[in-house]
DNA sequence: AAATCGTGGGA
DNA sequence: TTCCCAAGATT
């Protein structure tokens, strides 16, 4: 199945940037920015991201900052900081030169076998296996490999097998063709198995069971998180933590939040918020809600417009606060719910509400007039 | 080793 | 609207 396959993969495979570099830098990025991520997805940030940080050096030196602010959107923020850790690494430990194994690379941050595996092989031509979503579903039917996800025994199997298909021609675009084929022929739902290049070897198509393998993984239900945000204008600027580097938005920053429960009150919220910051706050206002749903939580930001003093510079609740006017806050490395909490509260106007300095700013054109209630 | 960590697109 | 989930790593 080594050479149909690779033949497949030579007349059907996407344009895709990164297949057009021959850069382990540059090919590393794709890997890291494409794990549970889609390409259609991916391809304006790698473009975007190469272009700002060019070689891994550049990433090296930049502040975290920045790194953080060009994955902003991207999700999974530890992959960010993890990049850019890495990177300092290749240049520290290996003198800036991209080690070329995969038992280098997996001892980099951010490297686990699969994207180790996937640089040494498309990047350097190492002969080394790869297992990825992709590639689990399409072994699953080809050989008929039982098990659910995460099953120690099946995932044994499926490297023993990708390892052993690896070893020949090309392994880089070997691996590639794998991923491609399930990508987009051996794909989930509906697989297209009449354009199957290794259907003939299928176990599954051969039985009948291409729609039962592999069995679906089972997913918790997302649990709920209430956050209560303080919108605190002043002097054309909000004020904006930056969150703890574990958990969730790891070191990005945030309109300062407190975890509340659903039955809170926007009293008690903002008595929450005032000792968090320390700052005797007073509740001008509320904002509707933003709700978004991630894959473990469903999350609902409330937002509450408040005015005060002292102002804070630092807290012991956050890593950092900065007061920053909208335009400095685009820079900042953020949700993207995050980043709909602070449009709404634009689009609602509480700059333009804030009681005006001389001379007056004109609060960003986002649209809506302010309505708040 | 089971749980955690985001997002946008498609059904 | 709601649900599902895609080129995984980490603890």
């Amino acid at each position: 199945m080594h050479g149909p396959l690779l033949a497949w993969y030579d007349r059907n495979k996407r344009d895709l940037p990164w297949r057009r570099t021959r850069d382990p830098y540059a090919i590393w990025l794709s890997e890291v920015m494409l794990q549970q991520t889609q390409v259609a997805t991916v391809i304006p940030y790698w473009e975007r991201f190469l272009a700002r940080f060019p070689t891994v050096k550049a990433l090296a030196a930049a502040p975290l900052d920045d790194v953080l602010s060009g994955w902003k959107g991207l999700g999974y923020y530890t992959r960010a900081r993890n990049l850019h850790r890495a990177a300092q690494e290749v240049v520290e430990r290996f003198g800036g030169k991209f080690p070329a194994t995969a038992e280098e690379l997996i001892t980099l941050p951010g490297f686990g076998r699969y994207t180790a595996g996937a640089v040494a092989s498309i990047a350097f031509g190492e002969p080394a296996p790869i297992v990825d979503g992709n590639v689990a579903r399409v072994l699953s039917r080809l050989f008929e490999v039982e098990g659910l996800p995460g099953d120690r025994d099946r995932e044994a199997t499926l490297w023993a097998l990708a390892t052993a298909l690896v070893q020949g021609e090309r392994p880089g675009d070997f691996n590639q063709a794998l991923m491609e084929h399930g990508a987009t022929t051996c794909r989930p739902e509906s697989p297209l198995c009449l354009l199957c290049p290794v259907r003939d070897g299928c176990f599954a198509y051969r039985k009948g069971r291409v729609d039962e393998l592999p069995p679906a993984k089972v997913r918790a239900a997302p649990r709920k998180l209430f956050l209560a945000l303080a919108v605190w204008p002043h002097a054309g600027t909000l004020l904006f933590a930056r969150r703890a580097d574990k958990g969730l938005f790891g070191g990005l920053w945030e309109l300062p939040a407190v975890e509340v429960e659903e039955e809170t009150s926007e009293a008690d919220a903002t008595q929450r918020l005032s000792t968090t910051l320390g700052a005797a706050l007073t509740l001008e206002g509320t904002l509707d809600s933003v709700r978004r749903q991630l894959t473990h939580r469903d999350l609902t930001l409330r937002l509450l417009r408040v005015s005060g003093g002292p102002r804070p510079t630092h807290s012991t609740a956050f890593q950092e606060l900065r007061w920053c006017t909208p335009q400095e806050a685009e820079a900042l490395g953020m949700s993207t719910a995050m980043q709909r909490a602070l449009d709404a509260a634009l689009g609602h106007g509480v700059m333009a509400s804030e009681a005006p300095v001389a001379p007056a700013k004109k609060a960003p054109g986002r649209g809506r007039k302010a309505t708040e209630r």
